[in-house]
DNA sequence: GGATTGCGGATGTTGGATATCCGGATATAG
DNA sequence: CTATATCCGGATATCCAACATCCGCAATCC
């Protein structure tokens, strides 16, 4: 069970978008080249990001990608759903209704199988922990934690790349 | 992120074991049969859960499967990770080291990445829960829930097929 | 010794993730 | 109005892990 990588793109990008002034976003190849992943790639999934209302695009000459909505607001579940898609890690293919001992009219499987049941419960505890984390959240902690050094590179790139 | 359809036959394996005499057990081939799935692959996640401890493989004539404990000492957690494997979901490929903004001294980054820290947290939240779920706590779901048509035609076929 | 069963390596198949490209639409600058 | 920069979405190619099967070997019981 593997998570895509766009997921840990996604939410590096946001938290970069978070510190950009947002009437001038950011360019596609900009974030990709801040990141060093591939352009045409990361375009898929900012795309995706921006369908799923948690990026907006500004097209056109100067455009760019910001985020729709303050940091704040946006929580770190929003992000992953949007790349990863809203769909169960866990899915119950009803195997109690196969086999020699299946077979019965379908009232016999009304509820929802119990042990799909409990992987639906830990999947929600999951949710439910990305939910409780916003994208400021994520900027403070780099904030906080990252050394000097490399805030001074990132500030620095950004005064050169972004000054037009 | 899709996990592997090998964790639901598990668990409905390990659920049908909790009621099998354990001087009996269960040969690969009829627990495949019983619920309807390949019985040739089927095999390899009863070896991985058998490595793991969880199962029990009498070989020879007369042998099979069976439970390596109680019921109510087999977490759900321990099947889920015997066949998806320890691996995390997310893998953090220290983002923040590449671009024009990493490549600093190696003591730059020496915690975890705030990113990372969340969805392992995240992580950490969904195991937890299936720690707290029992294989005995499965097979009681199943006796509660399903109809006892259901349950009288199991019990018939288990009768039948393991008269030997 | 023969039959049954699990063990593990080798192999083929398939589907999704990864990655790229290109034509079209749109907005801004001059 | 034209040129340029940018996002959008479909089509495509590639790659890898999951899926699935088979076969020879080892162990056990009758």
């Amino acid at each position: 069970m593997r998570m895509s990588d766009g997921v840990e793109w996604a939410l590096h990008v946001a938290s970069l978008l978070a510190v950009v002034p947002p009437e001038k976003g950011m360019t596609a190849a900009k974030l990709a080249e801040f990141h060093g992943v591939p352009g045409a790639y990361l375009a898929k999934h900012l795309q995706a990001l921006t369908r799923a209302g948690v990026f907006e695009a500004v097209p056109g000459r100067g455009g760019g990608y910001r985020l729709a909505r303050p940091a704040a607001d946006v929580t770190v579940l929003e992000v992953v759903e949007a790349v990863e898609g809203r769909t169960r890690a866990f899915e119950c293919s009803e195997i109690r209704q196969r086999g020699p001992a299946g077979g019965g009219p379908k009232s016999d499987y009304r509820g929802v199988c119990g042990i799909a049941r409990v992987m639906y419960d830990a999947e929600a505890a999951y949710r439910e922990e990305l939910r409780k984390v916003t994208i400021a959240d994520l900027l403070g902690s780099f904030l906080r934690s990252a050394s000097p050094g490399a805030q001074v590179r990132a500030a620095t790139w950004m005064q050169k790349e972004m000054s037009s």
